[in-house]
DNA sequence: CCAGAGTAGATTGTTGACATTTTTCACAAA
DNA sequence: TTTGTGAAAAATGTCAACAATCTACTCTGG
């Protein structure tokens, strides 16, 4: 296989901090994970600047990797640049959209409604979004959209913030689909800025307040 | 000193890079860097993964890591995402600019006038920017801007495609300057959005067509 | 002369060991 | 008790050598 050790390493850490099972603030020891995986640490250092980059963790010199922290207000200033870049690129995206967009659109949307309570109901909402976005064919955009929404997606789960009515969620689904279908940019754009608004709403609220976190000593 | 050899790998070759050293397309061999700078090739390799994040070079498993190539269409997209992403950061710092920040920015602005000539323009005007959108305390915000305009800055050197007229965007300096000290939102952004589009049509000149990249294979 | 296999050289990926820095913790001094 | 010192332990940073992969080129057979 083409795939080297390093690819490997992120995705697996990229799963397991996005998943949640490592908290905000967890420590990512490099002796640990290199024997976890039974590979040197060289491989796993490449892995974790890369996870660096993505916007999961944070590496500071001589002090090792730590799953990111963020407060209300950092959250909020993703979902934000969320709201900014993506409602950009669907604008530019419905324009350009073909009748073979259109269809992979609504397959995507099927698949995510079909994987409603599977575990990786995150990947396909995922891709649902990005079948949204591609017909723009702005490729750097998406990238940086990918990685605000890998940061994000671990919030979720880091502080178990899932919607507890994913159904609402999977409707818009079917509202954007018809938008596009029908190419009416302002009508997708708005659909799009009140889901993310709404999903930053349920995330904020289970957020620490500001200056409230894990890793911060506190007066004592 | 704390710094590390990655870090200190890192910034001389961003410098490299960023003042057109190393054209579209230049092949950075870890061996030839390592030997350049007396160190082994793992700072090196770690040098190059945080280039790759800033969007400078690009890294192909087992192949190499190549001076990025950026046809007009790309080029546009960074300039687009540059437009959107800066003057949404700085209608978002006016409101909350202090005397202070309004004294730091004039000082700036000062420095990037005096060094108009020096070879570490780009740092100074580079730096009257972020001393606009710092009030706006949006800090991942302004570390995509900062890695959009490392990538722009490149290619402004590569095609050479620095403005003859300097003058005239240090007078929109002073302008945008003016704009903030009024506290007005709409007038600084639409000097901004101006400034910029006027940067990106310098660079498009020079840019190569679509499709007709130098790593491109044409026929024959 | 051309196509394809095979080999030598160049380049990247990985390892285990060593160097440096940070953290921990016992212990003495105030 | 609190503070500061210093050595031991733990973690990260770096190195030189080895393994795997890719590239260029020769040689063969047609």
């Amino acid at each position: 296989m083409g795939m080297t050790a390093t690819d490997f390493l992120f995705d697996s850490l990229e799963e397991e901090i996005s998943s949640g099972k490592m908290g905000p603030g967890f420590a990512l020891r490099q002796d640990e994970i290199a024997k976890r995986f039974d590979v040197s640490r060289i491989p796993v250092r490449e892995a974790l600047l890369r996870l660096e980059s993505a916007g999961l963790i944070s590496i500071k010199s001589n002090r090792g990797a730590y799953v990111i922290e963020m407060n209300q207000q950092e959250i909020k200033e993703v979902y934000d640049l969320r709201i900014l870049l993506e409602c950009d690129v669907l604008s530019k995206a419905i324009p350009k959209m073909t009748a073979q967009d259109i269809e992979n659109i609504r397959h995507a949307a099927t698949l995510a409604e079909l994987g409603e309570h599977k575990p990786n109901w995150k990947k396909l909402d995922k891709e649902f979004h990005f079948s949204l976005y591609c017909p723009a064919g702005q490729k750097r955009q998406l990238s940086i959209i990918d990685g605000l929404r890998n940061t994000s997606r671990w919030y979720r789960s880091a502080y178990n913030s899932l919607p507890h009515n994913l159904g609402d969620f999977l409707k818009e689904h079917w509202l954007l689909v018809e938008a596009c279908q029908a190419g009416d940019v302002e009508r997708g754009v708005e659909i799009l800025r009140t889901h993310l608004e709404r999903a930053a709403m349920i995330v904020l609220d289970n957020a620490p307040a500001p200056g409230n976190l894990r890793g911060d000593a506190s007066a004592g």
